[in-house]
RNA sequence: GGAGGAGUACCCAAGUCCGGCUGAAGGGAUCGGUCUUGAAAACCGACAGGGGCUUCACGGCUCGCGGGGGUUCGAAUCCCUCCUCCUCCGCCA
């Protein structure tokens, strides 16, 4: 959610800059009158609300000297009931303000690249090099049925399409792999530990901006305002709203391991085959509270801590900077992590690391003080992958694959594996 | 699922039956001071925060006693509703 004043004393400059995502913008045009509309409707019924306060003080000195206030309670009346109209339309007024300034999506930093679509990210960095097979290779659907480490046939019977069991040494793997993910960030890179709930309320979606936007691409709870949660980003941020946190807890620093849900309305046919788009899927997210100040540099620390995971797994990968038209909706910036696939011959996205300023902050009210009696000041909060687990297993899968359809465990797992260093 | 109880400011806690100088007593914690070589103790003082509107500013106004509604000239106090927590019973990993 954007700043009700910013926009309004920078509204043409913050519409240039939204209409760099290239979204239909045509709401934007009803703030000015509603924001007026607003202000003015609340002036007049906190004047005869100050007013009411004033004479029903005088009412009960009269009626304590047993005097007749018969009048003033008359006219009272008459506030009180015009007080209730104006309340009615100002509620009405605010909620849809609100729905207007909930659907405004964030404005881009300036180093964010301009940009309409995926093809103009920019390529900030490359990591590794691709290897190339003597053999014929497979993709890691294969490899893995073949080696009986992961069914997905049998999950379209027990549950439908998109779904998998990882079995034996693939559920080893991926195990293992957030086991070593976890104690990477939270003992080396310093953040703490969080298993969070798998569900979450509309509240907490809202705050950190799936919704209202975004519900189709959630899975919903029947009888319940619950939703299965897209990614563990949406419990942790929501830890702490309608929080103030002092200055000198931040940063705040959480590695959390959740499953991930995500309906994939509007992908149907994509990825068909394999981990890529599963509806649900493992993963290890960092999220982060900072102050203002600090959150761009936070951003390119955690971007690196996400890298040093494919670093250690030895796994090929770009650093993409997202162009404004592929930011998503809350993002300021964003860098994704795209690991080598050699299934299909390019760099798939294993990773997202975004900066959202005070946008979540703000939905959700999160906050902070820097001296004790300070004004409380909204936090920038950060997420990223550390990383996608169904996606990094398919990248192992691939790029360690031999001639004879086995995988090399790479070394670094090797001690999450019980010393195995080859599943076959 | 059944039966009770409770949510008041950073924490504890009065007030709620009988609506009006309670925009919230009293403790504790915290901060400042006196005393002390220093500290503790004691004593003195400060201590609702937050949102909103308005103002160049000082300030003013408004909302606010778990959330939301209602009754009333006026509600922490009465009514409805939701949420959360606690106790007992049942069920259960």
């Amino acid at each position: 959610m954007l700043d009700m004043k910013y926009l309004r004393s920078n509204f043409d400059e913050v519409k240039a800059k939204l209409q760099n995502r290239g979204e239909d913008l045509s709401d934007l045009d009803k703030f000015g009158d509603l924001d007026a509309k607003r202000r003015q409707l609340i002036a007049e019924t906190e004047e005869l609300k100050a007013k009411r306060n004033d004479v029903s003080k005088q009412i009960s000195v009269l009626k304590k000297e047993k005097k007749d206030a018969e009048a003033m309670i008359v006219e009272m009346r008459e506030v009180g009931d015009k007080v209730k109209q104006i309340d009615t339309e100002l509620k009405q007024v605010e909620e849809e303000l609100e729905t207007l300034l909930l659907s405004i999506p964030n404005i881009p930093h300036e180093t964010t690249p301009i940009g309409e679509s995926e093809d103009d990210n920019v390529e900030v960095r490359k990591w590794g090099e691709t290897p190339s097979f003597d053999f014929e290779s497979q993709a890691h659907w294969d490899l893995a049925t073949n080696l009986d480490i992961l069914d997905f046939e049998r999950a379209s019977k027990v549950t439908g399409s998109r779904f998998v069991f990882y079995k034996g040494l693939g559920a080893r793997l991926e195990r293992a792999l957030i086991n070593f993910m976890m104690d990477l960030h939270a003992e080396e890179h310093g953040y703490t530990e969080m298993l969070p709930p798998y569900m979450v309320n509309r509240t907490s979606m809202t705050g950190t901006g799936q919704l209202p936007k975004f519900e189709e691409d959630a899975f919903k709870v029947q009888d319940w305002d619950y939703f299965l949660v897209p990614t563990a980003e949406v419990p942790v941020t929501n830890y702490y709203r309608d929080d103030i946190l002092s200055a000198e807890r931040l940063p705040q620093k959480f590695v959390a391991f959740s499953a991930s849900f995500r309906s994939e309305a509007g992908s149907a046919g994509r990825d068909t085959r394999g981990l890529i788009r599963q509806h649900q899927f493992n993963k290890v997210e960092l999220v982060q509270f900072v102050k203002p100040e600090e959150s761009y540099q936070v951003l390119e620390e955690l971007t690196g801590h996400a890298e040093k995971v494919l670093q250690l797994l030895q796994l090929p990968y770009r650093v993409m900077s997202m162009c404004t038209g592929d930011l998503g909706f809350t993002a300021a910036k964003k860098y994704d992590i795209e690991v080598w696939m050699p299934s299909n011959d390019t760099y798939r996205e294993i990773s997202s690391c975004s900066n959202f300023e005070d946008f979540q902050a703000r939905r959700a009210g999160i906050r902070f003080r820097r001296e004790e009696k300070g004004k409380p000041e909204f936090v920038h909060t950060l997420n990223g992958s550390g990383l996608a687990l169904g996606r990094t297993v398919a990248a192992i899968i691939e790029n360690y694959q031999q001639a004879d359809g086995t995988i090399v465990v790479p070394d670094v797992l090797k001690p999450y594996m019980g010393g195995k260093d080859v599943i076959k």
